[in-house]
DNA sequence: TAGCCGTGGCA
DNA sequence: TTGCCAAGGCT
């Protein structure tokens, strides 16, 4: 342990440190704890990201608090997603759905199309979920504490803690990827995630500040994503450089230690664009569980392991077709690598159970993750230049 | 507990 | 080009 002994003058704002309620002649693990949480919050209030989901500078000293709504929603889209990722669908979703009434009044179909392309889809379905609990069971307001939020649906231990900090100022334990890495350099904590994790958040624990739990939270956060990155960290920014092991260790790098990764397997398929006369695609609905649950897509095969490469048209959704090979899409899930050979037919059907005609115009509108653009993509491609 | 669950930016 | 991994939760 490096005991940092706390002076006043070191104090940016001393009258928000909880530091000074304790002993200055005796430094125990505690003032060192207030100290880094003074320091941090010294840090945050010149560097704070701004950002569309958080209030003013100042707003929070002023008794503005952010809208719990907003803060519900940012949390949920930002689970394992980038900020910049984010941007662009939180003012989607907030234009259309101002609030947690509006969104609970919405068709979950109409949330995934404004969801695709964001991934991890059981968010959407599960934000629904969360909204019709609000309403129905706690009169349109979001319980105000971490163990309130945590029994709704979507909403674990970091989300709980990250919206009672943020939006309600409780003293939660608020533990992301951000945090982890910024304690697991500040202590050089050898153990590897997750067997690391209960000893990061006694930690976390320790060191939040009691007066301003959110700011605290936001500050390690904007912390590990501005400075203490996972490669090439800038310690020399760091307000936490004079405390951080990792960094007199040489190597913050190093930390967190993580298991080594399995390679993904590969997966092949095939998908089959079909359209009609009128220049229309045939879409269906996946099914309820599972990848890419409730979202769309074009007729497949099975996604198999099988290794032969082979990927022919007696799976097709119709016979007879006169398919055309379109080439190959590639795309990386989570645990797994695909391979979909593309066949494109026109003919006139009438679609099936779970099925529709979509035309060109309305196909952006239409609930389809990522690999499908890509399918349709290259079918639409492979047409023009016939 | 460990596997499942997307996507895109970056080095 | 390939691998890493980001404001995790669910089962």
């Amino acid at each position: 342990m490096i005991i940092v002994r706390t002076r006043k003058s070191e104090c940016l704002i001393s009258g928000r440190c909880f530091a000074h309620k304790t002993d200055m002649a005796s430094p125990s693990p505690d003032t060192t704890a207030s100290t880094v949480a003074c320091k941090m919050l010294a840090w945050y209030d010149r560097h704070a990201r701004e950002l569309p989901w958080r209030v003013g500078p100042g707003d929070l000293a002023r008794g503005i608090r952010p809208d719990p709504y907003r803060v519900w929603l940012s949390e949920i889209m930002l689970q394992q997603t980038t900020v910049a990722a984010v941007k662009d669908y939180f003012a989607k979703f907030t234009a259309k759905w101002p609030d947690v009434a509006s969104l609970a009044a919405a068709h979950e179909d109409d949330i995934l199309k404004a969801w695709a392309g964001l991934g991890y889809y059981s968010r959407a379905r599960n934000l629904k979920k969360c909204a019709d609990a609000v309403v129905a069971d706690h009169g349109g307001t979001f319980p105000t504490s971490s163990a309130g939020l945590l029994d709704l649906p979507g909403i674990g231990d970091y989300t709980s803690a990250a919206i009672a900090a943020i939006a309600f100022n409780e003293p939660a334990a608020v533990v992301d990827g951000n945090v982890e890495r910024v304690i697991t350099r500040l202590h050089a904590i050898d153990t590897p995630l997750p067997e690391a994790k209960k000893e990061i958040r006694a930690i976390t624990r320790s060191l939040t500040d009691p007066a301003r739990p959110g700011d605290f939270a936001q500050s390690m956060m904007d912390l590990g994503a501005t400075l203490c990155t996972p490669k090439r960290p800038a310690c020399m920014h760091c307000p936490l450089r004079e405390d951080c092991r990792a960094l007199s260790a040489g190597d913050p790098e190093r930390f967190p230690v993580r298991p080594a990764k399995k390679t993904k397997p590969l997966r092949r398929g095939a998908a089959f664009v079909l359209t009609n006369r009128d220049g229309a695609f045939l879409l269906e609905k996946r099914g309820d569980s599972g990848l890419l649950a409730g979202m769309t897509q074009v007729p497949t095969t099975a996604w198999t392991a099988r290794q032969d490469g082979t990927t022919d048209t007696s799976e097709a959704p119709v016979a007879n077709a006169d398919w055309m090979h379109c080439g190959t899409v590639g795309h990386v899930f989570t645990h797994f690598e695909l391979r979909l050979s593309v066949y494109s037919a026109e003919r006139e059907m009438r679609a099936g159970e779970n099925q529709w005609w979509s035309d060109p115009a309305s196909l952006g509108g239409e609930a389809l993750p990522t690999v499908m653009k890509k399918v349709l993509a290259l079918a639409i491609e492979s047409e023009s230049e016939d």
